[in-house]
DNA sequence: GATAAACATGTCGAAATCGCCATGACCATC
DNA sequence: GATGGTCATGGCGATTTCGACATGTTTATC
């Protein structure tokens, strides 16, 4: 099953507190110093108090090297933008023919992952 | 040619435009409906004048299948980049295994397909 | 218990966006 | 000239985030 129904809002403050402990390892001060945005308006984001304006949001962003859209709850990709992401680099490189054999050799794991998997 | 050192608010207006227009073919007023804002927002936004709250931001992202980073500058590419492309998506769904599989079997044909090019 | 770090929570005025609505410009086609 | 579609611009009150600051709570270490 995919990722949930929670609210945007809901989605964005996990998201936050996901990059900064887990990825980052930063203290929310140490985020604030990093991002330039005063270490309450950190608190706030992730109590789900206040949704962060639109240079904010960025500010965030650049200072956790995460896409905005993972913040945001758009992808499920944490780490770095959909071109920093090395798969996606490689991806880039591909012609037609090499997407589509790409795309079958995914298609294969995917079924062979769901017999192992068995019924759940 | 690269994007330039213009202002995050600037470099926005840009990109919605460049979205709606080149992009998707829509006039305002579709882009609002479709979004579900109000066509003065869209002009708004346009011009400069406002910038997208965290709620809009992700209807207009949603509404014009792009990335909120393409909308904020924060890449260059074009399209939504990761969600919107098939292929990347695909590969969202393995798990880490396999994930790394695909990335290896990428890698391997991406360079496959650099030697093939030969020169740089 | 004392101290300190990390965080939660809330208050405050200032500034910004919010949706809505009106007006005017521009440019087609009639 | 008249009509209609597209967009720019700005005013209005309402709502929200803004930065700054104060006050607790929790947890760990001494």
């Amino acid at each position: 099953m995919t990722i949930g129904h929670e609210k945007p809002s809901d989605i964005f403050k996990e998201r936050l507190r996901a990059a900064r402990e887990s990825l980052r390892q930063m203290s929310q001060a140490a985020l604030a110093k990093e991002s330039g945005l005063p270490p309450s308006s950190i608190a706030h984001f992730e109590a789900g108090t206040r949704k962060p304006s639109f240079d904010s949001l960025r500010k965030l962003a650049n200072a956790l090297s995460v896409t905005t859209d993972f913040l945001l709850g758009r992808t499920h990709n944490p780490e770095g933008a959909a071109e920093a992401d090395p798969l996606y680099r490689d991806m880039q490189k591909l012609n037609d023919e090499n997407r589509r054999q790409a795309a079958d050799f995914m298609r294969f794991l995917a079924e062979k992952h769901d017999k192992e998997a068995g019924k759940k």
